[in-house]
DNA sequence: GTCTATACGATGATAGAC
DNA sequence: GTCTATCATCGTATAGAC
């Protein structure tokens, strides 16, 4: 029976959680006041305190919200029969790059630098995603270019660290150039 | 006359932009204060808001400054007479980075996707780094690896593209995982 | 659970003396 | 130019009704 209520629940923190990406994309995480993700969200302030504990605990929500997205995305080219080739790999994740996520994600880089509770996110979904980058390129090397597996998970751990590399450098030139539509400070 | 004041001038603001990254680098672009500020640089408000308009032409001062000290750093390498292979060029890059630039550094992204004045600091400053590690492997092409010159040019501008994100993804890796001195949110 | 209204603290910036 | 003292604003979080 607390089934139903907490789902319920979840789709609430999810509603109030996007509307927290939306504007921290916009005006960015410490720009962002509780009143703009109320009148973004639709609902109340009361509502908002009910479902989080306060502004950080919401950073963090936004912060894992975006970056499991983008981990998401890799995670079904690592399970695929046939992994892409390292350079179509990254060409893909590049394409699937959405500017509004990605000056999110920054804003979560320069936001772990100094608050512990995201650094561990950050670094958490980081780890995950090389690690799932890894899998996808020894993937490739024994089944398409069919080289022994112990091998392969060996040559694999230089390219996975290159193309997260350069992944991370696209993300951050399309946060920076993606056009903001303004708020200056 | 005003040649001798105007030193003076630059000093101090010199002063306490310096005590600005100091204070940034530990507790982040927007978690410091003007009080923080003045703490650090053994100053007042008054001094302070007589050097600098307001918060943000701190933090723009501040950007210039820690983004400037990794292109003096670069700068130096494409003016060599010898100028080193990519990978060594980018081996030397990373050992020069200082963590606690790094962490600002990281934070101007992050202010870099909605602030359009540090986002105009960031990009001039990514632009300049990306030319000069374009004339350090062209000049790498030419001088060790005899190319010729129109070629070189063109055949290093992948390359540079490559460093440059691999500088990056380093400076990210460096900001987040070296250690804050506390101060949580 | 959700709302409105509000208290309280923090912080950017200024005034005015020296 | 630099200081101390102060103001005004803004934003988080809570209280209490429904």
């Amino acid at each position: 029976m607390p089934r139903l209520t907490d789902a319920r629940k979840e789709l609430r923190r999810a509603q109030i959680a996007e509307a927290a990406v939306r504007c921290f994309g916009r005006n960015g995480l410490e720009r962002t006041s509780i009143a703009d993700i109320i009148a973004e969200s639709g609902l109340s302030a009361g509502s908002i305190y009910a479902h989080y504990r306060n502004k950080a605990d919401l950073v963090q929500a936004a912060a894992r919200e975006v970056l499991a997205e983008r981990a998401r995305v890799l995670g079904e080219y690592a399970a695929s029969d046939t992994p892409p080739a390292p350079d179509e790999l990254l060409a893909r994740l590049i394409a699937a790059i959405d500017p509004a996520e990605a000056r999110v994600g920054v804003q979560t880089w320069g936001e772990a630098t100094t608050n512990p509770a995201v650094r561990d996110i950050v670094v958490d979904m980081t780890d995950r995603m090389r690690a799932m980058l890894h899998d996808c390129v020894t993937g490739w090397l024994v089944k398409v270019e069919h080289h022994e597996p112990a091998e392969a998970r060996e040559s694999a751990t230089p390219i996975a660290h290159r193309v997260m590399a350069l992944y991370q450098a696209e993300l951050l030139y399309t946060a920076v150039q993606s056009p903001t539509e303004e708020t200056a400070s």
